[in-house]
DNA sequence: CGAATCCTTGACAAGATTCAACTCGGGTGG
DNA sequence: CCACCCGAGTTGAATCTTGTCAAGGATTCG
């Protein structure tokens, strides 16, 4: 595990995909300021990872911030029993690995093939005295995850398993219409597994509540991969508890 | 509703108690930079709130950035019909307010009175650019509180309330002893509702389990507001999921 | 084509919630 | 001063949502 693949390890200085993401990312583009992807380009490398690869393991010291160029990736944690908690879906525009010395807070792990740009964290530490904007907007995206995993602990402590599984098909359609990704039908690049150790379900009550969606044409379920919002709004009101 | 106590409602340029808090906070002094904590005391205010006050609610615009000088805090966010997640419990030393123009994500109160330390956001931004490390801080800070949000949803979702209310015992343990409360009774500003809607669970479990726990000589209740860890170890085992 | 893995479905069990009664302690007012 | 009241907490019994265990079906991949 933890293995990149050889096909193309590491790639030094070649511009990283997610510059193109419109801002979504760190590296983006900013405002009055041409410079600094150039810079940033200069110090990123490229990893590209098979699916179910592990990007890093909880506790693994905290070398490198990752940004999301093509795939999807989930961030977990476990319990020494085994028992596991997916705290993050993350895709193309997302980024992962903000961490201080004490290590990595939790395990990254692809869901499917995936290209990832990774700057050393000395390097971009050293370039936030340079560039401020910089360290700017990783506060601010740090600021976005705090906001989530706010609202997934309402939903981890407080929602019942039908509106658990209504905010997750809604959370990822949304995201996916944020990605450009307007077709009928959102994708579902995770495991029913992962699915239930995001919502704190068993598989079981997952597939019994998207049965249960589909009986009453909430959703359409053309394949295991994807689902179709049939009545978006009303998945969104019981999402938040209607 | 969030009204701040009249008897000593704001005093600017008033030296900030936080900051002699040994660096808990954003505004402690750092090393070799002696001129930073009078640039921020000079631009920060001190609010006394009484008890069970809001000091601002989910959704307001997040003009300040607050940090505790005396006093329990707690955030938390709510469902329409009432339900409630408790997402964090603050403490004298800890900040809280981070928000971005979307507005604060959470609903904070005070649980005793408490004395805060607050700073405009606008001003602090500023300053951002004169004081570089300050913002490094702050980053920090918001990663701290990200691997504590981590934890927490680990909690939520895979903990039984066994294993829930022994990690919340063990955490207040551990954070009252870095504050330097050393005595035998780790203390319970909260009420037992505040502890049900933290844990996901309900006032009566979280009772029942406080009396098995008692019962099994693990915990001493000389009263409400208090618990003494006698066999801390073994809480922490149980925690830990053991 | 076969084997393995993932998913779905069903029957049953269990941990936690709900509903309800009771206790305790603090504050108030007769 | 003390009885009363009220809110908070505890305890008990019944219920229920979700989890566990087990079997069967589908999809994928060698």
């Amino acid at each position: 595990m933890a293995q990149f693949n050889d096909t193309s390890a590491e790639i030094p200085g070649t511009p990283c995909l997610i510059c193109e993401h419109g801002g979504l990312a760190f590296c983006g583009p900013g405002p009055g300021d041409a410079d600094e992807p150039s810079r940033l380009s200069a110090m990123l490398g490229q990893v590209n990872l098979i699916a179910h690869d592990s990007v890093f393991r909880e506790g693994d010291p905290a070398t490198h911030l990752y940004s999301i160029s093509q795939g999807a990736v989930k961030l977990y944690k476990l319990l020494s029993d085994g028992r596991r908690q997916v705290t993050a879906f993350l895709f193309a525009g997302d980024f992962f690995g903000l961490a201080l010395d004490g290590g990595y807070a939790y395990t990254a792990e692809t869901m499917t093939p995936a290209l990832l740009c990774r700057f050393p964290r000395r390097k971009l530490e050293a370039l936030f005295a340079e560039v401020p904007r910089l360290e700017r907007r990783l506060l601010g995206l740090a600021i976005d995850d705090l906001a989530a995993a706010h609202e997934q602990m309402l939903l981890l402590g407080r929602k019942t398993a039908r509106e658990k599984v209504a905010s997750f098909l809604v959370m990822l359609d949304r995201r996916a219409a944020r990605r450009g990704h307007h077709g009928p039908a959102v994708a579902l690049p995770m495991s029913r597994s992962d699915i239930a150790d995001y919502l704190g379900l068993t598989i079981e009550t997952v597939s019994r509540t998207l049965t249960q969606f589909r009986r009453d044409g909430l959703i359409g379920l053309p394949d295991l991969g994807h689902a179709v919002l049939r009545e978006a709004d009303r998945l969104r009101q019981i999402a938040d508890g209607g």
